[in-house]
DNA sequence: CAGCATCCTTGGCGATACTG
DNA sequence: CAGTATCGCCAAGGATGCTG
């Protein structure tokens, strides 16, 4: 049978979830140009906690679109990657970015429109 | 100048905050197939309650992703139906729906090794 | 039928402090 | 540097009852 998505104990409407966090596109969008140190996502990331960037690393890694690697140095340093699944998705994700770009001009211009009324 | 996604005061961002929203992605992709009573989104959209629905399909319109049509009825009947914007928007987010499903598997499988650590 | 208003809870999230 | 641990808030969102 196929997924429902709109059921909402579908295993791939908890994948839609998780692309749909706000922090998760965001983290993923920032890897699309390679690897980054974890400070360099929080840095990049604007807005982000401490504690919700581990919390979406861990969540992306254990989706397995993520790769954390830990080098054994002093100071410590831990690298994220994307996976292949992981780039799979930034196909779509830099979509989006792109589309929230563009329109930007037309959904500014529909809210000045509808608040005005 | 660019708009800068990370930038939590963009536009752009915000914008990618609505689409990102849980609730707004399944009523979009709900509409993919046309017009649809108020009820019919209530009904298909699981687990969704009447004030999300309501809210989201009120930031929906707001946005200019969807119009909403009050016809003069006893009992009232409310149509609500995607705009060029917000089909525009729909390419994308089936694309995410269709990445989901083929996904699904990929991303069973990487949970449950990430678990079984 | 399609909503608005109200109350109330819960857990998401930020802030802060501490560690290997 | 890259996290964990803990506390506390408040706002998102569910449940219920009422209306045009």
């Amino acid at each position: 049978m196929e997924p429902n998505l709109y059921d909402r104990n579908c295993g791939s409407r908890q994948v839609l979830d998780r692309i749909g966090d706000r922090w998760s596109v965001l983290v993923v969008l920032a890897l699309a140009d390679g690897v980054k140190r974890y400070g360099e996502l929080a840095q990049r990331v604007d807005g982000v906690s401490q504690k919700m960037l581990t919390q979406t690393l861990r969540g992306l890694e254990r989706d397995g679109l993520v790769t954390r690697s830990v080098h054994a140095e002093v100071p410590p340093r831990v690298d994220y990657a994307l996976t292949g699944l992981g780039r799979s998705l930034l196909d779509l994700l830099s979509g989006l970015r792109t589309w929230a770009t563009t329109h930007l001009p037309e959904v500014e211009a529909a809210r000045a429109r509808y608040d005005a009324r």
